[in-house]
Parts: structure tokens; C-alpha cells; sequence
DNA sequence: CATAAAAAAGGACATTTGTCTCGGCGAGAA
DNA sequence: TTCTCGCCGAGACAAATGTCCTTTTTTATG
């Protein structure tokens, strides 16, 4: 849920330190900025060294859909680059965000030359497939109480949390729905229904329920 | 949604006149065969010659979601073997299928020693992820009739029509509220709902809806 | 052609979800 | 302190969806 990535940023930062005249800079965003725009044509990629963003689309509808949360090492702007097309999500930081600014055509150019890097690049493409697929069939398939128990178990694994809004785009819902899920989740932990009863008393979640109400 | 990559086959297939000794083989499916279980080790790799195939996740509540329809160069089982992981999908055949088998160490080694293939790899797993990205942002987001005279377009558009099972399992939703929202269409095809009426009366939708009833 | 068996369609009801709205609560200003 | 503004949660209602079961249609067989 919270994509990581170290070899990737291991990687870029070794080549930085080797190849500084390749003007990749490093640059800070504020929570809230958005790195890139929907629909925006962009010439760099970006490696997140630090900090959390939130990749989305917004729809036409008004409506906002979290594709994923982007932590260390996580690359955003790779597929514009590959197949030359315009920003096809919003990428906005949740927390303090620094990344690494790369010119696509060394981006390009580094999969020509090093095949560690695209080996990198394969697997990260791959984990994203997978990650992709199976979140949208289980959330198409499962009720949105599941769904949210797993997501609340998911950031309590990576001790993050997220605000009641992000959690909505992420499961697709309105913030209404949202609301009367984790209440009624709450409700099943404090009666005796074993299964919701033992994920909600874990100590993790039980955190994040509270900060929740 | 029917996915295609000419790139590949041909590729492939060149690969093959010139590498006989390879052991890749030419394999026939009949509708229906599942080429691959979901959870099983596999040791090839299989790319499409001809007919269509269904990838889709059984889940355990019993429900499965098409993740997408395969045809000519679709490649199948290469994130399985890039990733050494256990099948994530089932593989069916719809029509008759002809597959290019080709052993995983063979791919992998591909990837090592063509630039071209590995191009052609990373433009493939780039357009599924845009794809199964956008088609999750926009069947949360929208509903149920929107998304299902969406699939109808793009039927008509590639002249292939699906049974409702099918659709119904791509959409994520029952069979009965495929039936429903179906019906719905096609009564305000009728009526007077102009943006309905117009994008229906395109001919090729309207032969799709007749078989359909 | 008639009939039985199987498959598909649709009605009824319960549940879920979204939208709209109102009321409570807290932060900040007068 | 008190007032106001804005945010957040939840009630009420409507719409959408799933499940179960009956009805209809199709298919197969004698």
C-alpha cells in the first residue's frame, strides 16, 4: 500500500555521486504540493528520497481515485517518460517530500546502458502490475468493511496513517461511507465477533482507531 | 480491454525461425482450457498467436475479476517469471487459442542479451499498468451503467462480444445487476436521453445489444 | 412434436451506498 | 467571554446492488 523501493534509490544515489555533471538535482515539497499534475506534459522523472506522496486520478466526475502511496525509493514519472505521453495521475505530498529530479532522456539513456538498472526497472513495473491487480479485484469483489479493515491493518504494518479523506479515495468511497463502515467496524470489535474482534485488538490498530474516534 | 501487441509476436516469431534449437513449442487450446491455475508453479511463459484468452483472480469468497482479455502477442506468465512468485491469475482460453510455449530461462535470458526485447517488455508491463490503473480509477468512480456501455463500445470497437458472465465477472458486479443495468440502457436508448440515444445507436453497439436482447 | 431438464431472466426483499442537509463543536476574532 | 465561521459527523431519503427464489426460455431427447 505504501510502495517502497530502496535498490531503486540505492541505485540513483550511487549514480549521482558518480555522474554529478548530469544535472540531477535534488529538490523539497511541501505537504500538499502537488509534483506533478494530470494531463501535464513533464521532461523529468522523479525518486522520492524521503517522505510520503499520494499518487491519484481525478476523474471527470469530480471524483478522486488514490492509485497508490509513493515512500523511499518509489518513481513517479516513468512511464510518461517510456511512453511518451502526458501525466496520466496527480502526485501530491503528503508529508515533508524530498525526491531526486531526473532529466528523462538520462532516465532513457540509463536503461540503454545499464542493465542492472533496468533489471531495477523490470521488477518495480512488475510489483506495480501485481499490486495494481489485486487491489482492484479485491476491492470490487470484497465488502468496503473488509476492505477497510485491510487497509487500516496495512497502516498499522507501516506505521503510517492516513487522513479520513485519503483512506476514502483509496477505497473508492464517499467520506459518508467511510464514516458508517469504521463505526460499524468498530461496533463488531467491541462485541464478540471473533474474527473482527482479534484483527481490532491489536495494539497497532487499535491506535489508529482511536486517533480515528 | 482486448489487449494486442504485434511487437511482440513478431518478434517472437523471428525469434523462433532463428533459434529452433531453443525448444520453444507451438501449443493449441480449446475454449475453455485454463493454460493456467492461479497458485501453481509454472516454468514457461506463454505469448498469444491467435484466438482470446481471459486473465482473472479467483477470490475466496468464490466471485472472479477479469483483469483483462488477451489476444495476438499478449504475453502471459512473465511477471510469474520475473518475479519467481506463484500464478496470480488464471489463464482461459474463450476461443480457440494458439500459444507460443516458451520455456522461462529463455526469457529471462532474452531479456539479458536483446535491448529490443527488453524494450519491447517494458512498453507492455507500462501499458498494463496505465490500463489496469485507469480502469480501476473508473469503475470505482462511476456507475455500473456508465462502465457497462463503456465495455459495449469497446466490443464494438474490436468486433468481439462477450458472453454476460464475462462481462459481468469484468465489471465486478452480479450477473443480475448486469441484467439490470443492461435493460436500463437500452430502455433510455429508446427514450430520449441524448447522450445514451446517440452513443447506442452506433451500429456495431446496436448488434451487440440485440444479441444481448 | 411433446416433454423433461437445464439455463437464463427477472421479481421481491434486504442491504449497501451516495447525496443532501442539519446540528454540534472548536478555533479564532471582537 | 461570546460570537461567527467553517469543518465534521450523522440522520433521512433515494438509488443501486446482492441474494434468493420463482418464472420463463432454451435445449436435448424420445
Amino acid at each position: 500500500m505504501l510502495r517502497t523501493n530502496l535498490d531503486f534509490l540505492s541505485f540513483i544515489e550511487r549514480f549521482c555521486r558518480e555522474n554529478e555533471s548530469e544535472n540531477i538535482s535534488l529538490k523539497s515539497f511541501r505537504p500538499g504540493y502537488r509534483l506533478i499534475e494530470q494531463g501535464d506534459k513533464i521532461s523529468n522523472i522523479y525518486i522520492i528520497k524521503e517522505g510520503i506522496s499520494k499518487c491519484f486520478i481525478s476523474e471527470e466526475n469530480g471524483k478522486d481515485f488514490i492509485i497508490e502511496f509513493l515512500g523511499k525509493g518509489e518513481v513517479v514519472g516513468e512511464l510518461e517518460a517510456l511512453k511518451k505521453i502526458d501525466c496520466l495521475c496527480n502526485v501530491a505530498a503528503i508529508s515533508e517530500v524530498t525526491a531526486y529530479v531526473i532529466p528523462d532522456h538520462v532516465f532513457l539513456s540509463l536503461i540503454q546502458k545499464s542493465g542492472e538498472f533496468t533489471t531495477i526497472l523490470l521488477q518495480e513495473l512488475s510489483t506495480r502490475i501485481i499490486q495494481t491487480s489485486t487491489r482492484a479485484s479485491f476491492q470490487q469483489l470484497y465488502t468496503v468493511e473488509y476492505a477497510l479493515l485491510k487497509l487500516l491493518q496495512l497502516q498499522a504494518n507501516e506505521s503510517i496513517s492516513l487522513s479520513k479523506d485519503d483512506m476514502a479515495a483509496y477505497l473508492g468511497i464517499s467520506v459518508r461511507s467511510f464514516n458508517r463502515s469504521l463505526k460499524q467496524l468498530i461496533e463488531k470489535g467491541n462485541q464478540d465477533t471473533p474474527e473482527f474482534k482479534n484483527m481490532l485488538q491489536t495494539a497497532n490498530i487499535k491506535k489508529l482507531v482511536d486517533r480515528l474516534k
